[in-house]
DNA sequence: ACAAAAGTGTTGGAGATACACCCATGA
DNA sequence: TCATGGGTGTATCTCCAACACTTTTGT
């Protein structure tokens, strides 16, 4: 009864964007090194973790986040679960898997995870699962462990879909905002210029957005109305 | 290193939408009877197994697919992943568990599809997993094991979703078509009526349903155009 | 001739796109 | 006064929703 059925690792990886007012940046780790005398060359790949015993699959991404960059509430969304077999089987992986995995040959699956945090809020820090940590601007992710680019490229697209249709990206932006500050986001994240007073239109008619009797102070041009966004 | 992490079962389950020209439906299962002395009523699930060794997630959700209809190249598509570990701890779910899974007290998780398939084409049969098959009209579906009815709603909003947007659909209905039947399979899945011009408008707009010289034979009133698909 | 479904066009409103100039502030 | 980004309106087009009658076939 036991034999057909797969000794399966389920992981959980987060493809954590980040911004900073100028660029969209995606959050690397680099993988624990191996213990003791093995020696390793460090790989850059995105956060995640074999997901522990009675712990359910949000609160292992929330757990991720977390260990991370200690933000707890933050916007998290389940998108995909990779599972091929072949997804851990290449050459370059195996050393990793050999020194890490109480079974290196297991098949592993992982369900992915996006979410979006404020590059100003957070630090983030080596954690269970990284010996450290880099935010790396969208356009100049380099070769990842696993299949670790294509399911950045699948949570882009998730993003972007979900961006395009406004439903979110603020989470990203400060209390606090101006029109201008969304606009240059969306033009990050779509990888688009986008028309201002079009733009500027379509976000007024959102009611998550709100405007306040305040002005931006401090800039060298005419000061924006700030805008705050609470969610629905 | 090993405990922390979890003794994980990944299993596949699979919405199959059935579509007979007038009911969508779903084909549930009955839950393969325990071995031997056990006494277990017959619990109703969408069907569902676990991933084997070396299989894709994919490849199951194909697997599964095939064994209880025999088709092969069918429409399917994953949608979400389910891993709350209560999911599997109901006490409805406990005797069948028992008799069934070498580690009942497992954290299970499973990765959902959802499929398209004619009726007509079908004759479901028993498989490894199921004792019994059957097809349950769409309002009608009765309490089933585990999750099993929030997946299914979960399905259902996903499929909607994409017959909306006219992506998807047409792998329920026969080689050759009328917008009519096209129509009633629409109003079927989204459970409300089409305005028929405007239904046809935007029909005719996809260059993926093209118009065939052919009409209706055989019917009792003025025959309609066909149509047939051909996938972008 | 009747029953049954096929087939067909127009109008009004909403939302998207394209486009260019003046304004307020700090340096 | 200059540089910088803030702020604004109109015309056009496309897409969607509402709505009713005539046509073709089999019986």
């Amino acid at each position: 009864m036991e034999s057909r059925y797969a000794k399966i690792n389920v992981s959980v990886d987060n493809v954590i964007f980040g911004w900073d007012g100028e660029h969209l940046n995606i959050l690397l780790i680099e993988q624990k090194r191996a213990p003791k005398n093995v020696h390793l060359s460090p790989r850059l790949a995105i956060p995640g973790d074999l997901v522990l015993v009675e712990e359910g699959l949000d609160d292992a991404a929330n757990r991720i986040l977390k260990e991370l960059t200690k933000l707890e509430g933050i916007y998290l969304r389940q998108f995909e679960a990779f599972g091929d077999p072949s997804r851990v089987k290449e050459e370059k992986d195996q050393d990793w898997l050999k020194a890490f995995r109480e079974d290196p040959d297991a098949h592993v699956i992982t369900v992915a995870y996006f979410s979006l945090v404020r590059m100003d809020l957070v630090n983030p820090e080596a954690s269970s699962f990284a010996s450290n940590t880099l935010w790396v601007e969208m356009h100049n992710i380099p070769d990842l462990a696993f299949d670790h680019n294509r399911i950045i490229d699948k949570a882009l697209r998730r993003l972007r879909q979900n961006v395009e249709q406004k439903s979110i990206g603020f989470e990203l932006l400060p209390e606090k905002f101006t029109l201008t500050q969304i606009q240059s986001l969306y033009e990050a994240i779509l990888d688009k210029k986008l028309d201002k007073r079009n733009f500027r239109k379509s976000i007024k008619k959102l009611d998550t957005i709100i405007p306040l009797n305040e002005k931006q102070v401090g800039v060298t041009h005419k000061p924006g109305q700030l805008f705050e966004y609470k969610p629905s």
